[in-house]
DNA sequence: ATTCAATATGCAATTTATTGCATATTATTC
DNA sequence: GAATAATATGCAATAAATTGCATATTGAAT
């Protein structure tokens, strides 16, 4: 489990409200990790109470009010044990291709339906990653060198769709024939 | 959740034991799910009370007793139907990433380190996909035509693990500036 | 003989993740 | 004026996944 540690790795460069938590998770920024607002702010909640984070209370003009969590010095300690650790591996569970697998109770068309769905989403995601790698580009060397580690999981972000897309059109050749 | 129906699909291939599925799991043809032996034979106790399988208990000679699953009409309806619903994204979770993100509280080498390790990981199963590769070019044409769809999921295997190691070259060569 | 690896399955408890509500404010659009 | 989107958080129930045991057989190696 590592949304914890994930939540302690955001928190440590800034804090945040779950709310801000939830929008970098299902951004670019956290193209490496998903959880839904209900993981987060549970989370939020347990980390609180063993007494990594703090929370305070944030009244906003306009907007309702914000509960900003901080990491405190355990939740440092916590989160750079866990950075010593060895990392797990990522898990891959492909529902698409479970499909493809079995997909011989379906058309070339109906699965080529689902591919085209998918490569939307990860055209959109490709192009998204893209303009935050433009937006590095454009720093100074010495903010390039400030952003260097997450730049490489930037780079991890767009090698990884451009496979997929590339996949897509391998499959779709397949499928049109 | 898709586990239910990964294993559904494979049944529907052939006949198995929850052991023969864990290792379909864990090697290259299970490269696209993941599921350790407990979540299996909880899935097949489930499915077989559903009536989506049923069990045939198999008596061998130098080996323990087998619990042989069959897939039945119930459990190809379903397969049937949920194959037609369009495919959930999957999602990525990578701890790597998150670590890396976080990573200035560590060496360039311990990062170094860490992504070595999931490196060789990959390696290896990149070499055993490539073997799969090269066994599906040895077929004959009707066989490649009847593993067409298998072999889609293998590309995507190949594709994902080449991308993946692009990436850890990169990521060497950056932090080991 | 004994340890080890592979085969084969499972219970019980806990931890994680998901789903389905539910609420409240403000700004903007129709 | 009413509907909608965005902001902001949460409870409760359920489902799914993990962890830690636990057992039993056989063959091969030491």
């Amino acid at each position: 489990m590592s949304l914890k540690h994930a939540i302690l790795v955001m928190l440590d460069k800034e804090p945040s409200s779950g709310y801000d938590l939830m929008k970098q998770f299902n951004s670019g920024l956290g193209y490496f990790w998903n959880a839904k607002h209900q993981q987060i702010y549970q989370q939020l909640k347990k980390l609180s109470e063993d007494a990594l984070i703090t929370c305070e209370e944030e009244p906003q003009h306009g907007k309702p009010d914000k509960k900003v969590y901080r990491i405190t010095e355990k939740g440092q300690q916590v989160l750079k044990q866990w950075l010593h650790e060895p990392s797990v591996p990522a898990k891959i569970n492909d529902a698409l291709l479970v499909k493809i697998w079995g997909g011989h109770h379906l058309t070339p068309k109906a699965l080529l339906k689902d591919i085209t769905e998918h490569k939307n989403r990860h055209t959109e995601t490709l192009s998204s990653l893209r303009q935050l790698e433009r937006a590095f580009h454009d720093l100074s060397a010495a903010e390039k060198m400030h952003y260097q580690l997450p730049f490489l999981t930037l780079r991890r972000g767009i090698l990884g769709e451009e496979a997929w897309l590339k996949w897509a059109q391998e499959a779709e050749n397949t499928l049109k024939k």
